[in-house]
DNA sequence: AGCGGATTGAGAACCGGTCTCGAAACCGAT
DNA sequence: ATCGGTTTCGAGACCGGTTCTCAATCCGCT
């Protein structure tokens, strides 16, 4: 067992989910917030779920678990977690927001099919160059971006069907 | 005066607002959709302005013209003019969309400042490559796309304290 | 255990946007 | 000009996501 003050870790994994909610505790306890149950509970599912929650998605999972938190709590402890850049938020063009953990400053962005409603991800390091340069040339201090495209996937038959109507017939049918 | 049937318009320039006015009476008159008042009026508004007008503004701009078209038929026809390609809509993040005229196929992008709300444009096209290679590698099919920046701009006093604040703490204050 | 201050939650309020359906407008044909 | 069939219009109800309110509760510290 090394005495080197600069060894690193050898604890077992936590598991990214823990990781988050360690980081969270050290957040909260920064700013002075309490770490209430129901911003762990929250927090919780966010960070064990590898989808885009909705608030609802989030209030109905709390519920499985046989938690509860009510809606006003919930859409205020995501707002928290998205100021403390552990979580970021999403909107699709469904009419409500999505949210997500956001793991350090690893950006990336979204695909969405306007048909079937899956999102993939991508990241384009030019991406992150262009949009730099862009800002630096404006005088624009970035805060953060978003790159959404929007189409058709060719996942399913109906996605793969709309998109041969789409490149046929255009936006109008 | 040329015969050629290969002459470029020897017309006077009638303003992007009345081309895009013809381009509108035609789209409709292809589509066999009746040219009404209101639809002239909100066109109208919307092809005068360089601004990105809201549903709200584009009511609050009829009735200053001593027009008048119920919100439904606003929605409506920003909806339509949008699926003909006259109009694109944003969501810069405020809770409602904007609109605004768009003339051919010019896509350009934005930079929002959360601080003062002014919106800027920029077009680099790198972008249109990058996001075109993008959607081709995942099988996707691009209908349209947003490439958003938000961040502060440096147009206003406040608008630079507020960057240099940013710099200095980051995100929560 | 007790204290001060922040959070919580049920439900109301809010607000952008959509829907309804009878009245009015459009437009091609007479 | 006007007739008639079809579409649009508009006032207001309605919808659903999100925010607000404020008394009760919880948190963290001593």
């Amino acid at each position: 067992m090394s005495n080197h003050t600069t060894t690193v870790s050898t604890r077992p994994p936590l598991g990214c989910a823990a990781v988050m909610m360690q980081v969270l505790r050290g957040e909260l306890r920064e700013r002075e917030l309490p770490f209430t149950h129901q911003r762990e509970a929250i927090a919780q599912v966010l960070f064990e779920s590898t989808r885009h929650l909705s608030a609802d998605d989030v209030a109905a999972a709390l519920r499985q678990r046989g938690e509860h938190a009510g809606k006003a709590t919930v859409y205020r402890t995501l707002a928290l977690l998205v100021e403390l850049g552990l979580a970021a938020e999403h909107d699709f063009d469904e009419g409500f927001k999505r949210y997500e953990t956001q793991v350090g400053a690893a950006q990336h962005d979204h695909l969405i099919c306007t048909e079937c409603g899956r999102v993939s991800t991508f990241h384009h390091p030019e991406l992150d160059r262009i949009l730099a340069e862009v800002a630096a040339e404006k005088g624009f201090e970035t805060i953060t971006r978003q790159v959404k495209v929007f189409g058709t996937c060719s996942e399913s038959a109906t996605c793969r069907e709309a998109q041969r109507t789409y490149r046929e017939t255009g936006p109008i049918s």
